[in-house]
RNA sequence: GACCCUUUCAUCUAGUGGCCAAGGAUGCUACGUUUUCAUCGUAGUCACAGAGGUUCAAAUCCUCUAGGGGUCGCCA
């Protein structure tokens, strides 16, 4: 039987961190057995902007590369179907009508709490022929097993126990007649053929109930993987104030969808001692076995590591695809391979990035004070005068960055000086700062003319 | 409060009774390379939550304690 995972989201407007961490297990797992991803909206209780938060979704899955197969199915127009479902386990008796008020429910969890006791429905009506009360709509709740465990093998926790009177007679239908959640993932999670459920551990206790539903209908359990949550760098839940959630923040913030996902895999997943993974690589190598029992900790070094990585290995036509979203149009520029081996060691996001390149590409607007007292002292402004004269009448052609560093090494031997004499002013008067890449390469990316002005410029500063 | 899950360096983790006086990676600190910065290289730093057992031998098995997380809805 070939693999069928799933990423069942409920519609919340934009696709969390943690949740690209579980859908990409899920995706791993189909894709690593050739089996089927499949996607589906949780909105059973309204149909509140679900295709917005699709699209949301899908936008996201784009960007990072995962795809899912076949349609997407959206509970919201399976009422029907559920209702089939409700219909057929009253009849035979597996589920009943409970008329309790929610006033009374209440009243019964206070009590309970007061005892030190969870609280739960005490099946008032499990076994009620009476007449019911006037004017309440009932709710329909499932007869779930009285006595025992409940007991199913996580492939992540291993063995869970939980006692059968822990698990209550819950609702499988609202008053008006709508189903609830446990209920309906449990049938779809089985009408849609999943073998493999890999969801976070927020919903250990879900699945008791899940298998309550599973049981009463006769259908047969998945795999459950209860993958355990992503912490914020205190150990608590991660949220909006720790920084991004939304994983489109990251393509903003200029990371590169293959570090995003490596940094994922690797939070609660781990193969031996590799850290860097192609997702060729993830997809072969992934096993829900390997996913680690305990929650982790977010923190944005490792990524940022990563992404640097990933930006020094990206082909250069491919970065200055990304750069234009970052306000860099470099694509044209007849010396774009030189321009970015010049700086993609530099930037470890593409904003960095962008940023190292348009410090090269424009000339300073203001010299950095520090740099200014550093650089521009003793005979400074004497040095870059020659340094104009002797690159205007240079003979040989200046293209590379050899030829320009041939012109330096002319300098430095003439005046009987070390290179920093010349390349710190040099490097203030290119880009106002001590900082960046090799003078020899910044002077043939912008040329000789712009080279020159330059240093008339900065020269001209000097007092 | 009850129930469930969890606990190895600051962080991500390797580790399934002897190969572990605990390995890798990030971070941090040095040093080297570099005319600068960065990259890169080398070295250093830092952990088995605690207490009892079991065993010739425990990070690994058992018990308890403590910490962390989750769940207790006519939300999903």
């Amino acid at each position: 039987m070939s693999t069928v995972t799933r990423f069942a989201p409920s519609p919340t407007g934009y696709l969390h961190i943690g949740g690209l961490r579980t859908a990409l297990f899920s995706w791993l797992w189909a894709r690593h057995n050739d089996g089927k991803f499949l996607l589906r909206i949780e909105d059973t209780d309204r149909a509140r902007n679900s295709e917005e938060a699709l699209e949301a979704i899908i936008k996201a899955f784009d960007w990072v590369g995962m795809n899912y197969d076949g349609d997407v199915v959206y509970q919201s127009k399976r009422f029907d179907l559920y209702k089939q479902y409700i219909d057929q386990l009253l009849e035979e008796g597996k589920a009943y009508k409970c008329y309790m008020s929610k006033e009374e429910l209440d009243a019964l969890r206070e009590a309970q709490m007061a005892r030190g006791e969870r609280p739960r429905y005490d099946g008032r009506y499990r076994d009620f022929d009476g007449t019911p009360p006037e004017g309440i709509d009932p709710v329909i709740r499932i007869k779930a097993p009285k006595e025992g465990m409940i007991t199913f093998v996580d492939g992540v926790k291993g063995e869970i126990n939980i006692a059968a009177d822990e698990v209550d007679d819950f609702i499988i239908a609202r008053s008006d007649g709508t189903p609830t959640y446990n209920f309906v993932v449990a049938i779809d999670d089985a009408l849609m053929g999943l073998t493999d459920v890999i969801r976070g551990d927020d919903h250990l206790y879900n699945t008791p109930k899940q298998i309550v539903v599973y049981n009463a209908l006769g259908f047969k359990l998945p795999k459950f993987y209860h993958v355990a949550m992503i912490n914020n760098e205190q150990g608590k839940k991660l949220s909006k104030r720790d920084g991004a959630t939304d994983v489109m923040e990251y393509k903003a913030m200029g990371y590169l969808p293959e570090a995003l996902l490596n940094f994922l895999v690797r939070l609660g997943w781990s193969h031996g001692d590799q850290e860097i993974f192609s997702v060729e690589e993830m997809i072969s190598l992934f096993d829900p076995k390997d996913i680690n029992k305990s929650a982790s900790s977010y923190s944005p070094d490792k990524l940022l590591w990563l992404n640097a990585h990933y930006i020094k290995n990206t082909p250069n036509a491919k970065l200055a695809e990304m750069l234009k979203d970052f306000g860099v149009d470099i694509v044209e520029h007849d010396r774009l391979e030189m321009l970015l081996d010049a700086t993609k060691e530099r930037g470890k996001t593409l904003v960095e990035l962008s940023q190292q390149i348009n410090l090269i590409l424009n000339a300073p607007s203001e010299y950095d004070a520090k740099a200014v007292k550093k650089a521009f002292k003793g005979d400074a402004k004497e040095i870059l005068v020659d340094f104009i004269a002797m690159l205007q009448t240079w003979e040989k052609p200046l293209h590379l960055p050899s030829d320009y560093h041939a012109v330096l090494e002319a300098l430095v031997a003439e005046k009987e000086i070390g290179f920093g004499k010349i390349g710190m002013p040099l490097r203030v008067a290119l880009v106002g700062a001590l900082t960046g890449p090799g003078v020899d390469e910044m002077m043939a990316i912008i040329g000789v003319d712009e080279t020159i002005e330059r240093i008339e410029r900065a020269v001209a500063s000097i007092s």
